[in-house]
DNA sequence: ATAATTTCCGAAAACGTTTTCGATAACTCC
DNA sequence: GGAGTTATCGAAAACGTTTTCGGAAATTAT
């Protein structure tokens, strides 16, 4: 069992290993006759070129690395699933790696990638991350680079991105318009730059409508779970039975309130109105269904992709390539929680 | 911008080349005031052995291929998770190829794997996989290969898999010991074979109860989609107006027919009672929960890897593998829609 | 006929690493 | 002091490809 390379066909055929190179690539200076002759024959032995050697001498893998903090959920399987689809449709492989939201894996996984040589990278910020050595790393290494979703605003590389603050605002705004007075956040970890955008937008909103801030209508999630949004639902309900609204950082979470609430006979919505974020699947089909914001998944993978795409072939070129921004634009879907 | 390569520090060195990448490898043959030179100097410049030269030079990547038809579901992104945190673990990366159901794709994408040389092939097979070709040719080149989930029989590799009959038979036995008398089968399409599995479970596990097999109770899925769920659970009412239980091939497909149930009254499990298949994130949120068959996705991604490590171990040492089949069992869960 | 051009081919270097094998220098032991 | 041993190093080949450049052969132009 041993490999088919140049050096096979040309010597079977008695000619020249640079001939056979560029019969199989098409080059000009070289006679259809010998073309013919090294085609059939590659087929026939079923000659595929070493990647290794290939990538050894081109100095390219045509291959990027992603690094995602999870992706069994929904939104993320999602973004990955554009990712996939628009590399391969570019002739590009895509290694994943996940974080599962810890800083320490992140840089191993970083590490792993430039070693690896990649064309690029994207990636996903897990919640740990505040220290930024790794992505300097990328930066200083002039790898191509894009970031989306759960960003870090002081790295200055692409970015794709919602406006986390303006969703937010919408979504408590529809609580608000909804009929809501007294408005409770399940907000995300203190680090992710957009649970504090949510927040904020969460809090804005509430000022812009005269409704006083009070920060003990605020939860906090640590890991962002199911059972974390019944855990919270409860606590909700004992500590201020009067909240009628529920903004939650992501549809788990509100899933697992509306859990607690069917179990508990508490009415949706006429007594607590709920909305959460994300649109995954299961806010469609839980009873009743979620009111929530539509988060562009899968063109959010596909931007990231072509972003990073445009990098790598101005790296290839030598040219400079200045840093973009895409924004990308969510919208409130009303279900039958609000 | 430049590489920094063994040449490098071994001329600021003043020594070989040689010698430098012995140093890093720790060999027993250099001094310890020369290695401790070399490493202090590699780790100033930041070098990272350059990964292409490796491969080419050992022939080997330390990447496995991954392809399955879809990830976005609960199932295979949970296997896929399996997967790739067992090979972080062994210092194995992972390209991800998404079939999309697709028998074209998957050739490609076995061709694209092949070429790129990987160490080792895990795959499930897509819907429409009859013709063996592209399988055939990963077995010819000895490349370690194992198939999980979906599978085919005819080829002899190592495999992963449940004991889909069985588990029906689980499934639909624990139907009738609910009392149901008239039940319906919503089938996976033709080709694959746990949708042949899970189908004759269902026939025979009626004989076996004296409940004779009508073919017009069975229904086939052409996408397993949510929707064709709702489609099938309107079709069965009007058909069938007496059906008593109704096994679906999978949670998804469950879950439309729930959600049809509910929206038209139709009172489960009291009418009619529902189970599905995969113990799916979703089936413990819709309303009524759903009852169903677990099928152990994270330890069948774990087991996948670790056969096929053990499959490239004994190809690295040139030994011959004898092909094993793991079959994990199954559980019954019983929840509220029977 | 010769000169100029075109067509076709191959030698050789390069990519960066790993590993074998031999060489030198330094040491140990009697 | 010489033989044997050990410690340390490096030359060179190899992995399989791509690409540059020059040269020979064949063709066309003069």
């Amino acid at each position: 069992m041993k490999e088919i390379t140049l050096k096979e066909i040309a010597e079977t055929l008695g000619i020249s290993i640079t001939t056979v190179s560029k019969a199989l690539k098409n080059y000009a200076d070289v006679s259809e006759k010998t073309k013919k002759a090294v085609i059939a024959l590659a087929e026939e032995l079923h000659y595929t070129p070493n990647s290794f050697a290939v990538n050894l001498r081109t100095k390219e893998s045509r291959t990027i690395g992603l690094i995602v903090p999870e992706f069994v959920h929904h939104f993320f399987s999602n973004v990955v699933n554009g990712i996939i689809a628009e590399a391969e449709k570019n002739g590009y492989l895509v290694i994943i790696l996940q974080s599962n939201e810890s800083l320490e894996l992140e840089k191993k996984q970083v590490a792993l990638l430039i070693n690896k040589r990649v064309d690029g990278i994207l990636m996903s910020l897990s919640n740990e991350s505040n220290d930024d050595e790794h992505i300097k790393e990328i930066l200083r290494r002039n790898i191509p680079f894009v970031q989306f979703d759960k960003i870090s605003k002081l790295i200055p590389s692409s970015k794709v991105i919602i406006n986390d603050q303006k969703a937010a605002m919408e979504a408590v705004q529809h609580l608000i318009d909804k009929g809501c007075k007294k408005i409770s956040h399940i907000r995300g970890p203190v680090n992710p730059q957009n649970a504090i955008d949510r927040f904020l937008g969460y809090k804005k909103t509430l000022e812009k409508n005269g409704i006083p801030y009070d920060p003990k209508l605020v939860y906090t999630c640590k890991h962002v779970t199911f059972d974390e949004g019944i855990a919270f639902a409860r606590q909700i309900i004992e500590d201020h039975p009067d909240v009628d609204g529920i903004f939650a950082i992501t549809d788990l979470v509100a899933v697992g309130v509306l859990t607690y609430f069917n179990e508990n006979k508490i009415k949706v919505p006429q007594q607590i109105k709920v909305i959460g974020f994300s649109n995954w699947f299961m806010s469609q089909i839980i009873t009743p269904k979620l009111s929530t914001v539509d988060q562009p998944s899968l063109a959010m993978g596909i931007a990231a992709f072509n972003l990073l795409l445009e990098e790598m072939n101005a790296h290839k070129d030598n040219l400079i390539f200045k840093p973009r921004i895409l924004e990308l634009s969510t919208s409130i879907i009303e279900r039958e929680t609000t």
